[in-house]
DNA sequence: GACTGGCACTCTCCGCCACTGAGTGCCAAG
DNA sequence: CTTGGCACTCAGTGGCGGAGAGTGCCAGTC
């Protein structure tokens, strides 16, 4: 495609995302140094349309890209926007204070958010990457326990857990250690496997007690690990509603209300390079075809344990917003690392 | 005031919230039978009016209650709507799989907005009535603990904690039974109290340790004990966003959408028995203006631990709305009393 | 004295119409 | 291939008039 025909489309996104006002031929000549006349941008814009990457609302309005249009944008068109020195700063300052995982992963939804004007969702680190740090079982009353894991990651899972017939202090104790022999320092995704071999190892009086056990710690670690998601920043729909949301927000906010749906959103298997765009109509959730997501994957190193992003307007700002998620994504990866949480 | 003023109110009122239109004379003596003819409702409506009990949006309208009315509504008129078997089973069965207390509070704020189809809002638990059950201490790197408290309630709190000297494993392992020894079974009101005098009881290598660990449990559990607070149905606010926002719904979006806003919501000392009803411009908060906030605590017998509510349009559905917080509420209390949590 | 029917009045809402202006498509000339 | 010119289209706006809902008031009735 020639190259001016590309400079016509992405003046046009530009122009559109930041007035969000169709875009006229002529005004477009003018504000941009194309050193065409409108005539010939008008014909670039007609074939651009016939092309698919560009309509008209009606007929005697300017062009407005279509998903199409953006797609192409963010591939080929759109340069990198670095971070200023100062959202540097406050990226780091903001996620600095971090007291504990949950801590982290609230600053980051909440920083997200606020950098990029749109709706943040962050997703806590996956258990499964993770290792076993130490397992605390605490004698809550006679026939009920509460089993905690710790993970390496900072993560804290705990369930309660019957065991019918009650306990003594000391068997709670044997169990504990047993349990903490067998699993620290393991990986997660291994607990399965060594929790099999387990009641071969203990009193043969505790075997009932540490199935129950065993069984509600596989489902609270494996079952049900990467479920949680946390979500920031849905005023920012109501910016633009009307222009944005064909009828209302209500189906956009519908779904992210559902952890199901966002994990679905953040589910597809990223790792901390690439970045996911999905525009418009190419979301799969019917209730999102009128938004944009931008996601990538967040962890240590470049095994990603969870995915972080935004939803926003289709006319949305896509270098701004990529970067934004870029850079959050990789201090929460460092936050991890080096466990602060 | 005469009955027949007040039955006019009451029909006005609960027209209106299910309607959602200024609502007329005729169309009011019609289908309430209140046995008077138009002209007659007419008169009432005029004098309801002059006493600030409703107003009409133009002079040629039907009329809508003002947030007086409302209040009147709310303190005299409204009966108590009891629930229906199935709704109590629904609210059972939806709160009975509940994990731990996360998962409490999830599942109750998302029952909440349900039934009530309006913003539901649920604050966790406080600490401060509750007692210590066990502390643990955790060796994640030299110079680096992780201290989890865990409370009779079944929250469970962390914090890392630098020691800035490196420790052995044994000295942990004294500094955790130290701190078991004095807080289990403590309220967290009285660990300020224990916690200062304990330096005097360790070994004194390990008494600039067991202060930096002593800071961080303090402020953990003492200084942002209840700051946490869940929100669901939000996308509830746009069922009639048009009608009931006067502008747009995002300052309720943004109000909704701050911890510190939601506590202050909630934050007033409830306990269990009595509800708190805010309409309108009773709210402290400008941005909330528009909306009527219902609230009441939960806990245990009648100690709030904490407390709960919705947030709608101040045409809301007041016996409805009341009831079902009510309910949850008492369910939630019994959960916690109970603790599968 | 309280209620009621009647009546004039007030406004919003809706559809209609003409007008304006931004923007287009096309064509013929450079 | 680009450009200026020109006719055309169509959303948006404001004015206007009729319809309808609802009110306030008044005089009459029980």
């Amino acid at each position: 495609m020639e190259d001016r025909k590309l400079d016509v489309l992405r003046a046009i996104v530009e122009d559109f995302v930041s007035t969000h006002e169709p875009v006229g031929s002529k005004s477009l000549a003018e504000r941009h140094g194309l050193g065409v006349s409108p005539a010939t941008v008008r014909n670039d814009m007609a074939s651009l349309e016939e092309e698919g990457y560009l309509t008209q609302p009606h007929t005697s309005a300017g062009r407005v890209p279509t998903d199409k249009g953006y797609r192409l944008f963010v591939d080929r068109l759109s340069s990198v926007k670095p971070l200023s020195a100062a959202e540097k700063r406050a990226i780091q300052s903001f996620l600095q204070g971090a007291v504990d995982l949950d801590d982290v992963v609230r600053r980051s939804v909440r920083l997200l958010a606020q950098l990029t004007r749109h709706v943040a969702v962050v997703q806590y680190p996956s258990l499964q990457r993770s290792r076993v740090r130490h397992v605390e079982l605490v004698h809550l009353q006679p026939g009920r326990l509460l089993l905690v894991f710790i993970t390496d990651t900072g993560r804290v899972e705990q369930r309660v857990v019957e065991t019918h017939a009650p306990l003594s202090d000391a068997q709670v104790a044997d169990l504990r250690t047993a349990l903490n022999t067998a699993l620290v320092t393991a990986a997660l995704t291994d607990v399965p496997a060594l929790v099999a071999e387990l009641p071969d190892k203990v009193d043969a009086g505790l075997r009932p007690v540490l199935t129950s056990v065993l069984t509600v710690a596989l489902e609270a670690l494996v079952d049900r690990p990467e479920e949680r998601v946390m979500l920031a920043g849905t005023a920012n729909l109501t910016r633009a509603a009307a222009l944005d949301f064909p009828g209302t927000l209500r189906p956009v906010l519908e779904a992210l209300e559902e952890q199901v749906v966002l994990l679905k959103l953040l589910g597809e298997a990223h790792d901390s390079a690439t970045m996911v765009v999905r525009i418009g109509q190419e979301n799969e959730l019917e209730q999102l075809r009128s938004t944009s997501v931008v996601t990538i994957g967040y962890g240590l190193g470049d095994t990603a344990l969870a995915s972080l992003g935004v939803v926003g307007p289709t006319r949305m700002d896509y270098p701004g917003a990529m970067t934004a998620v870029r850079a959050v994504a990789r201090y929460v990866g460092q936050m991890l690392g080096s466990p602060t949480s």
